[in-house]
DNA sequence: CTGTTAGCGCGTTCAC
DNA sequence: GTGAACGCGCTAACAG
């Protein structure tokens, strides 16, 4: 490897006595020059125009003449010349806004990632930038993370669940930017646009497939539902469709464990505790799924013969996992970039945009189940 | 001249009704009409202060003698005032960024997605916000995105990756942001500062644990390494460990397939077509080695009694896989924090900064090899 | 402790 | 087709 041991040799005269700064083995030291990139009014100034000038030729190319346009581009791009976006959202403060602020659950959860990629990709294609908050939320961080983006004058806020914190819920009905919700589309009222799936529909429709499968005897693990309306309507689609098929509801066959794969594993041993006739394990993710899948294999039960195993969300190893896992399909990239759509279709001030936009879904029959 | 001392409000010191109520309880029943948010002017109008005060009441309390103080925040609870940060960005540029920036690969990666949450949860521990460019980047797209996250005027920029794109490179170089490059560390040359782990040491590491353990003919699976450092890195530390150790370097066991755990299956079924004698197969990623896992439970085979397989990332399912996987552990959230407090740090002006702060790994020894 | 002045860098508006 | 003035909302620097 070239070790140019002398490129700084070349200045020598100004070194004072930096020499022993204790590195040793790094040749180069950032140099804190720090050099400002240049502005609008300098760019205009090396063209030989207004900066108004450059303004126009950047935003809207046709307003300039081509040799005066040619004769700033030239001098953008041999500069580098990149616009401030933060005082160019402050001069025209309802049109010139590019940021889009979001609010998610940690992103651990592949499904969140997921949809964060589809907003992320929508958002980039359409000339906006993404503003991340992600955590775990009660409600007064809720509220401050929510306080948080809106004071970067985001054109939209796109929030995962719906927002509880009722200060912020207000702020938010009074304000004017765009707000979309991705949730439980089920009984809520969004503040103002919301998209997602009906969990009660998905973990009907899982439940009843189950049933028609021919098993008797179903379990339903998830993680705690406590404050979470897509784990709640998940639970209540479960337990409906047991009724619509005519069967009893053995509450005993519900268990919450912790949101790991791990508490997949925990669940079935305690359910298959519970009833030792148990058919199949309805698990409300694909994680817990996965565990579950996993402590059968230690036990040598043979799945679905001895249990079945059903999931929900198809993560990318559903498919490979030995056995392959019946699940619940849920589009959530296509969720995320819906959620940016919609939001966009406000902002370009479309007429009649419904309050809610649902997003299909489908049960993927595979071996587990 | 200032208009205030002639209006109406505050001063005149008899607030007639709703002074008298000794409940502080302002019922904040805001008028219907969708109103949009003061700004600090208004606040301080209505506070009968000047903006300056409002704005030293927020940011420096200490300044302001305890009544004024109150008085202010008392009309900026009524109100929800939230301060707007781009104009205060705008006006002190040095001082006042609140912005970082990130590009990252696809949050689908679960190691990214950790990472990130690390990055998010010091931002706003730190009073600062994340602004995410996520994607698939050619050098083209990664400059574009750079000079997208520029325009923001961020604090400081966390890049996953090496910068490619020369263009992009030179201008982190000239500009006066703080740069945190997540990458290898090993034999490159970071903008500003690296975080990171020696992805040769990690992969070397395993193999000699993998040898040590007796296994004799080592197969190395990964995605396509074409301009991926880390891959690269990994791959010569598996070839450099297997001559350390004295072993013939056998090319053919070396194969790449597609980043999904169907790469896995495949790279079993490819590996043992060409070796039938194969031990054990080091996969660069957990979600190859799960795939490659599933692959060997569909063919029935023991693991590792007739192929051992181990993998990369310690992912939340290596723990809970049947067999529990051999893998690489790095902490990818404590990576993404280290990033954002390396960034802070030269934010605050410390010096002596480490150009490169490498990140700790482990082998972690399970059942599968 | 508090207020006044002057701009941050750009875009809108209106004049030329 | 181009330019000059003004202001977006906030804060550093200096009065008082």
């Amino acid at each position: 490897m070239a070790d140019k041991g002398s490129d700084d040799s070349g200045e020598a005269g100004s070194r004072p006595s930096e020499g022993g700064a204790a590195d040793g083995e790094t040749p180069k030291r950032r140099s804190p020059k720090g050099q400002q990139r240049l502005g609008m009014r300098e760019i205009a100034r090396r063209a030989g125009v207004a900066p108004m000038t450059v303004s126009r030729a950047l935003a809207d190319p046709d307003k300039v003449s081509p040799e005066t346009r040619a004769r700033i581009m030239a001098v953008v791009e041999r500069e580098g010349f990149i616009r401030n976006q933060l005082a160019s959202s402050m001069s025209s403060l309802k049109s010139r806004r590019r940021i889009i602020g979001t609010m998610v659950p940690p992103l651990i959860n592949s499904g969140i990632a997921e949809q964060v990629q589809g907003m992320s990709d929508a958002c980039h294609e359409a000339g906006y930038q993404l503003l991340l908050v992600q955590g775990d939320f009660d409600r007064d961080a809720e509220d401050q993370a929510i306080r948080a983006l809106l004071g970067w004058q985001p054109a939209g806020l796109i929030l995962q669940a719906f927002v509880q914190a009722p200060g912020a819920r207000q702020l938010l009905e009074d304000g004017d930017v765009a707000v979309v919700e991705i949730s439980e589309v089920r009984g809520r009222d969004p503040i103002d646009m919301a998209v997602g799936v009906s969990n009660f529909d998905t973990a009907h429709a899982m439940t009843c497939h189950l049933v028609d499968k021919g098993y008797r005897r179903i379990g339903f693990v998830s993680t705690p539902a406590h404050g979470n309306d897509r784990l709640q309507q998940r639970r209540i689609g479960y337990r409906q469709a047991l009724i619509d098929r005519g069967h009893v509801y053995p509450a005993s066959l519900e268990i919450e464990v912790p949101i790991t794969s791990a508490g997949g594993a925990e669940a079935v041993s305690a359910l298959v505790a519970r009833d030792a006739a148990l058919d199949v394990i309805f698990c409300s993710s694909d994680t817990l799924a996965i565990g579950a899948v996993q402590e059968c294999h230690r036990r040598g039960w043979a799945i679905p013969g001895r249990l079945a195993i059903a999931g929900y969300g198809d993560v990318d190893l559903a498919a490979q996992l030995y056995p392959p896992l019946t699940t619940v399909r849920v589009d959530r990239y296509g969720m995320g970039r819906l959620a940016v759509d919609q939001l966009l279709k406000r902002l370009r001030g479309e007429e009649n945009l419904p309050r809610i936009v649902p997003v299909g879904f489908s049960i993927v029959d595979r071996a587990s189940a």
